[in-house]
DNA sequence: CCCGATCCATTGAGAGTTCAACCACCGTAT
DNA sequence: ATACGGTGGTTGAACTCTCAATGGATCGGG
């Protein structure tokens, strides 16, 4: 238990650097869309992910992948858009267990009005503040970190499944 | 309104690529403490700040600060805490206002407890998929956005201060 | 045809966060 | 003195998220 590799000064710097921007970096951009738009974030999210899919519907589980939600939040979530009436659910056809979630016109609208708002304040908090290169850098890291943690997931799934650490 | 500046798709690939993995990294070692440790990453964050405080303690003020709390949220999480027996609060001496919170022995042993697995997720899911030069670029973007962030709170607090934004 | 395993999605309870008051105290100026 | 704005911190309600448990539907054998 002691052969954890713990992390150097410089690394702790780093990771110092990395979480704090990121803690404060989201939360920003959460409370601009709340106080804004009268959404979180993840709601945001969701509605993006619908309006860019075929026929602005997707099936819960499709929607909980694309919008990095477990299926409980998106229930949660869904239950609570389709109160504000920007979404509808319907069962999907062909398997009854399943729902299909589908955008309405004013859940639409909602997401326009919310929009603009929202991409400026990631372009003048993010992109302004960094260099082209750190910026191409930032999408490497990113994609790389997102595989790592998937990596772990696809093993899991591979192995014998009835070990290790739960699901993703 | 419509003199937006949108994200050309590059931006949007880096934008996507950077929030996923930040979602999903933090929703990560988030998950790993509740399980293992059964406290949230913001609460291990308070207990960390804590205990490299002189003398365990800390004004609520500056662990609010130190933590990237709120106030109300860290009164709700030293409540919590306190429950636990981690922490202790005491009437700070000198300003009748103020309370400071202490970092207990059995609080520092569940940090103690908790500290190794938390270690080495992030070595795991952070360290060990990014190459040395992609670390030192990803301490520069932090730092960066996190001034970014904060330009605007003493631009606020400088101006008027009757306008524009709320704080920080 | 039926059984167990698995998948889709929801539910409820409890934990944690946010927001908007709120109270008590400080400092200063009146 | 006293009035006043600003600071330190708490509180309650509404909201969101997590976790574990549930129920119905599909699928692959026996």
């Amino acid at each position: 238990m002691s052969d954890v590799r713990w992390l150097s000064a410089e690394e702790q710097e780093i990771w110092r650097a990395y979480m704090t921007a990121n803690v404060e970096f989201s939360a920003y951009v959460d409370r601009q869309l709340r106080r804004e738009s009268g959404m979180p974030m993840a709601y945001y999210e969701i509605l993006v992910r619908l309006s860019e899919a075929d026929g602005r519907c997707l099936r819960m589980s499709e929607l909980a992948d694309a919008s990095m939600s477990s299926r409980s939040r998106l229930s949660h979530a869904v239950a609570a858009l389709e109160k504000n009436g920007w979404v509808v659910r319907r069962p999907a056809d062909g398997d009854r267990r399943g729902w299909v979630c589908e955008l309405t016109d004013t859940g639409f609208a909602a997401l326009a009005e919310a929009a603009p708002g929202h991409v400026t304040a990631v372009r003048e908090k993010l992109f302004d503040v960094l260099t082209p290169e750190q910026l191409l850098t930032l999408r490497d890291v990113g994609r790389a970190i997102s595989a790592g943690l998937r990596e772990e997931c696809d093993a899991a799934r591979a192995a014998g499944d009835d070990d290790a650490d739960p699901p993703c």
